[in-house]
DNA sequence: ACTTTCCCGACCTGCTTGGTCAGGAGCGCG
DNA sequence: CGCGCTCCTGACCAAGCAGGTCGGGAAAGT
């Protein structure tokens, strides 16, 4: 239950790219301007261009851009890409599970989980991230001061 | 965003121990009745006894019992105690990580995220779950064919 | 040709996962 | 008391992942 570094590194990276206006952006000016290591960035960004989120080229004028709008990139899509299935249990997906016993409603549970991740992580697309304004499901929970709360 | 083979076996166990009426249950019974590797279990058990969640007794009418009422034990007090805080950010809370630049607004994501794990997590007992009848979260995310789709 | 930049596999250290093993310590009973 | 039962605890282990680094190769531009 756990967002990982490379998550991270790869949702800020690819913010970095949607607020780029023209042209390729250097890795090393993605790694600067978010504070990632940068080799371990080139790994991140070619696992997304693996999955048809970034392009590339290389060369003097290379860089990385988006593969698609800023708008049809979710942050689900991001972390999908470098962690794999979201909310899985035991590395299978909760669809897939049976709980036998007393623990039989355990998978609803899950499901419940998951939907929950996917209604945010879903919902907020880049062009969402880099211009602040987020949907009303990300505004809604965010205006709730117990949400802050450690726990 | 995965859930853990032992906080599966963790919430599983603590339900066959709600759904137990009287007197201490043997490891070896929670063990055999959910499928889960005994020794393996001993430990989680264990856990759940430094967390305050279990209490324990030895020797031959010996065994495990809740040590709150089960309809005071949440699935989140137990995924804490065996994962450690939920939908941390590369070991951080999210309310303590500050981006800079075009990330400036991923706090609020993953902020989101956790709300709403939480949501779901902190609002399901462990007599919920043995009883089968569901806070209204979860039946509703659970009604929603679209939350049973593999993606 | 030569530089720049991405591409990609190998490697590395340390930690986590999902366990097993061996023994010790407390509890109840005859 | 002695004895068996059951939990308690630390040590260990194989595999994998996390979070990188290193070194070289391949395309793009000039």
């Amino acid at each position: 239950m756990r967002v990982s570094a490379k998550a991270d590194y790869a949702v800020r990276a690819a913010a970095e790219l949607a607020a780029a206006e023209e042209g390729p952006i250097k890795g090393i000016r993605l790694a600067e301007a978010q504070d990632i290591p940068l080799q371990f960035l080139e790994h991140i960004l070619l696992e997304l261009k693996h999955h048809g989120i970034v392009r590339a080229r290389r060369g003097a004028k290379g860089g990385y851009w988006l593969a698609k709008p800023a708008d049809e990139v979710t942050v689900a899509d991001i972390v999908r890409a470098v962690e794999g299935p979201i909310a899985h249990v035991q590395s299978t997906p909760p669809e897939a599970i049976e709980y036998r016993g007393n623990s039989e409603h355990l998978q609803e549970v899950w499901i419940a989980v998951r939907a929950n991740l996917r209604a945010v992580l879903e919902e907020v697309t880049l062009a969402d991230l880099v211009s602040g304004e987020m949907p009303s499901v990300v505004t809604d929970l965010v205006a709730t001061p117990d949400s802050w709360a450690a726990r």
